[in-house]
DNA sequence: CGACGTGTTGATAGCTTTCAATGGGTGTGG
DNA sequence: CCACACCCATTGAAAGCTATCAACACGTCG
């Protein structure tokens, strides 16, 4: 894709903006083109911090731990910008799901290019603090939820970002396998595999290839995701499983994933 | 204390401005100051987002799941700035954990105001960023390390904070008890003093009442965190526990907790 | 001194992980 | 077009880490 239309699209979703005016003209010089396949990451100015703005595809924001472990700590979607640290306590890395295509630019010039301007500024913070409210949020999902109510406020989530609706059904093609969800709900594959079949079997979705997913009966399945002030199903304290596969233990709350805008 | 005392350390700690300028005097208005006993929450403007200032004292920023679930999602001390949503998936409080001094601003008027001047907006973009990566790293403790390793991370994250170093050892007056600490990892009481009793028996650390620890080794405490690259100890992959009250499983990273700046 | 909240310790149960095996889906190459 | 890897996903069995339940110790406060 031409590197232009890229940058033209970044300003108009992002700022409202057309090229020619001095933040188009400021940011121009160091936003770089970068296109990658599924599982590769940017190597463009990893070596410090970084701004990517998403142009097309789809991408996951990991976190390297020790040993093995990554933490998939959101998923990007065309229109998003990411904020990257490049050192820190852990490695982050974004990779691509898809073939993504994207725009990066190096933090420092990038945010001082914006503190400037009042309305990018504006639009800026409002994008981090949507971004700190969704991380606090997944944070309460990782601390306080179970599997099912994980997977459950997971398969909500990527419903409202991209699902088409109807009639209180909703169908998603998964761009992420079970691995990546696994990873980003704090869970095995094999585990987020068990919560799925449950999740079928009590006839509240229903699947179709491995990534193809049809949310059936959205009132249950949010039953299943507890959020607070709800009534929380019909438990209050000490819930807990019934039987061999299990019905389901209270319900916690939602949507800890996506990662909506700057993350 | 004194309203334009407290708002003139908040100009002054912050933005580096003193009090007259367009800053200062389009923030002023909308400034309210509050003081709250330990256990009490803000009452101000608690129906619309705000931006509280830390001036004195810590609190505890908590997020209500279903049930009786609560996380803590950050701890905040004198000088920083937290972002607090009123409505999202979950109901955010700031709860006093000392006598706390605070002065609470409506958000959207705020970041108006700061977006007006590229100075400040870059300060505020700053802690933002911050506050978000610190959440991030948050998320991957929460998602990938086990019992001792939150602990550990906790404990050096407090001493970062603030803990008198000398020579290696470090002594800490926790201001939260158990219960927050457990809220803040994601664990329960018993299993947070659980912990701290083995690593008082691996002579990593020494206990004095029930707020006062001493690390005593912290590069063992260090090694117990799992930061990322680093080598996780002697073990690579599937380690588990030893024996009874265990030694160690591998080591994931550290600093989830604080809440630094802006959060 | 007794009540109460906090913290510690022990025993048990449970949810998730780990280990292992099977099946399904996708892509490549003959 | 089909065969064959190869990866992903599902399912089962067993183990493990943490939660739950329970009892006790400690310090504070009335």
């Amino acid at each position: 894709m031409d590197s232009s239309t890229v940058f033209q699209t970044f300003l108009r979703s992002t700022f409202g903006q057309d090229p020619g005016g001095t933040l188009g003209s400021q940011l121009r010089p160091i936003a770089k083109l970068d296109t990658i396949a599924p599982g590769d990451t940017t190597r463009i100015g990893s070596d410090q911090d970084r701004v990517i703005y998403m142009a097309r595809g789809a991408t996951k924001l990991v976190a390297s731990a020790s040993g093995e472990r990554e933490q998939i700590v959101a998923f990007h979607f065309a229109g998003d910008l990411v904020s990257m640290p490049a050192q820190g306590i852990h490695r982050y890395r974004a990779i691509a799901l898809t073939k993504a295509t994207m725009l990066v630019f190096p933090a420092s010039t990038f945010f001082d290019c914006i503190a400037k301007e009042a309305d990018a500024s504006r639009l800026v913070i409002e994008r981090l603090r949507g971004a700190l409210h969704r991380c606090r949020d997944k944070t309460v999902a990782l601390g306080q939820k179970n599997a099912i109510e994980r997977v459950s406020s997971f398969l909500l989530a990527m419903a409202e970002r991209f699902g088409g609706t109807e009639l209180n059904t909703c169908s998603l093609e998964l761009p992420m396998s079970r691995r990546e969800i696994g990873a980003s709900l704090g869970l095995t594959i094999e585990t987020v595999s068990r919560q799925i079949t449950t999740l079928r079997n009590l006839g509240i979705i229903s699947t179709e290839g491995r990534s193809q997913i049809t949310l059936l009966d959205l009132e249950k399945l949010t039953g299943l995701c507890g959020r607070s002030g709800g009534s929380g199903g019909q438990f209050r304290k000490k819930p807990k499983f019934d039987s061999d596969q299990g019905r389901l233990r209270s319900a916690g709350l939602a949507a800890e994933t996506t990662g909506g805008k700057l993350s």
